[in-house]
DNA sequence: ACCTGAACACCGTTCAAGT
DNA sequence: ACCTGAACACCGTTCAAGT
C-alpha cells in the first residue's frame, strides 16, 4: 500500500536535478494556479507544462490525458474541503459556521465552478466528495425537515455559498480592470425603462454592502428559510 | 428598418443556385441539430459548415465568430420559449401548465443546458430572454410570497423543470446504448456499504416511474413547496 | 525511468483569390 | 455579394529517440 499523501514515500525522490519531481498533485496545483489567474480557457496542457518548466509530453507520464488531469484537480480540491461539524442543538450557529468555512474553501480555489461548468466534472463525483453533503443532509433531517425539504435546504445552502463566493467574492478579490464592484445586481443587465419590473424589484431589495456583511445577511436569509421549513 | 423575422425581406432571395441561402438562423439551427445529436464538443464550426454543405469560411459571412454563433443559438431558442399565462386565482393549475410547457421547450432543444455549461452563455442574457422569468417572479409576488421567497420559488421552478428535461427526459428520449433507464438515482454513484446514508435515504424516497408520471409528482412537490411559502 | 523534439490530426480564424 | 482553397497559430496527444 502506498502512503496516503504521497510525500512520505521513499521510492520517489522529492527532487531531481535540483528541481522538484513532477507529481500528479504538483501538475494539478499548477493547473489550479492558471485557473485562478486566467480561467478555464487558458488552462491548456501546454500552459501547465510551461508553468512547470517542462515539455508538454512530460505531463503524460503522470496524467493519462486532459480529462485525467481534471480528475486530479477535483481530488486536490476535495482533499481540503471542510468537513462540517454540525450540532442540531445549536443548529443556527453551526450552520453559519459551516457556511463561512465553505465560502473560504470556494475562495481558495477560484474558478473551480467555472471549470465545472466548462468541462463536465460530475462524473468525478466520488463518495469522498459527497461525504460533507451527506453530513449536511443528515443535519437537516435531524432538524425535522422532510427528506424533500432536506434535499432542498442542502441544494440551496451549497448554491448560495458557492454562488456568493464565485460571483461576489471573485469579483471583489480580483476586480476586472476599470469595473466598479459597487454597482452589480447579479442577474439582469440594465434593462429598458419599465422592463422586468418584478425581477428589478426583487434584486433592488438588496443594497450594496461590503462582501462580509452581505454574506452574513445571506446567511440570515438562509437560516430563516431553513427555520420556516421546520 | 429590417423585418423582425428575416424571412419577409425581399432583398435576400430565399434560394441561391437551388440551395437555400445561408442565414444566421439556418446556421444556428444546424448547430442545434449537432448539439442534440452529439453534444457541445462536436459542435465545431467545421462540423456546422459540413452539415450545411459549405466551406467553414462561408459561415464567417454571417457570424462574426464562434461566440457570435452561440449568441444566435440563444436567440433562436429564446424565440420559441413559452411565455407564461399565469392566473393567481387558479395558481396551482397555471403553474403546472407553465411547467409542462417549459419542459416541452427544454426537450425541443436538447443539450442546450449542456452548452450553457460548456461555454458561458450568461453574457447573452437579454431583457427578452428574462421576460418569462419576470412574469413568473411577478406571479409569485402576487401569491403573497416575499421577494426572497419569490426569487427562491422562481429558481427552484426553473431548476426543477430544466433539470428534469435535461437529465431524465434526455435519458429517456435517446437512451445511451446498453443503458437501463429504470435504474438511475441522479446524484450518487453506487457508494460503498454504509456510506452516504442520508443522501441515499433522500434519493431512495423516489421509486421508478415513467417520465410523465414522475414529472407530475415533481410538479406536486413544487406546488406544495410554493404553497408552504405563502 | 523519465525527459525532449518532431509530428499528427484536429480546432477557430483569416488571407487571397475566384465567380 | 458571397463563395472556395490554402494557410496560420493554436490545441491535445503520440512517436521515436535520447540520457
Amino acid at each position: 500500500m502506498a502512503t496516503a499523501d504521497g510525500t512520505g514515500s521513499r521510492r520517489r525522490p522529492e527532487f531531481r536535478k535540483g528541481r522538484p519531481t513532477l507529481t500528479r498533485e504538483r501538475i494539478a496545483r499548477a493547473a489550479l494556479e492558471i485557473l485562478g489567474e486566467s480561467g478555464p480557457a487558458e488552462m491548456t496542457m501546454r500552459a501547465v507544462a510551461a508553468r512547470l518548466d517542462v515539455s508538454p509530453r512530460a505531463l503524460y507520464n503522470y496524467v493519462a490525458d486532459r480529462r485525467d488531469l481534471l480528475r486530479e484537480i477535483v481530488a486536490v480540491c476535495q482533499s481540503d474541503r471542510p468537513q462540517p461539524r454540525l450540532d442540531a442543538d445549536h443548529w443556527q450557529d453551526s450552520l453559519r459556521t459551516y457556511c463561512r468555512d465553505l465560502r473560504a474553501w470556494y475562495r481558495a480555489h477560484p474558478g473551480m465552478t467555472a471549470l465545472a461548468r466548462a468541462e463536465d466534472l460530475t462524473p468525478f463525483t466520488s463518495t469522498d466528495l459527497l461525504r460533507p453533503d451527506d453530513t449536511l443532509v443528515g443535519f437537516f433531517l435531524d432538524l425535522g425537515l422532510s427528506p424533500q425539504d432536506a434535499y432542498r435546504a442542502w441544494s440551496i445552502t451549497v448554491l448560495q455559498v458557492s454562488g456568493f463566493a464565485e460571483m461576489w467574492d471573485a469579483w471583489h478579490d480580483r476586480p476586472a480592470t476599470g469595473a466598479d464592484p459597487a454597482a452589480w445586481t447579479g442577474v439582469p443587465p440594465d434593462p429598458g425603462a419599465g422592463e422586468l419590473p418584478h425581477l428589478r424589484r426583487v434584486v433592488a431589495e438588496t443594497a450594496y454592502e461590503p462582501p462580509d456583511a452581505l454574506f452574513e445577511s445571506v446567511l440570515a436569509m438562509l437560516v430563516a428559510g431553513v427555520d420556516a421549513m421546520r
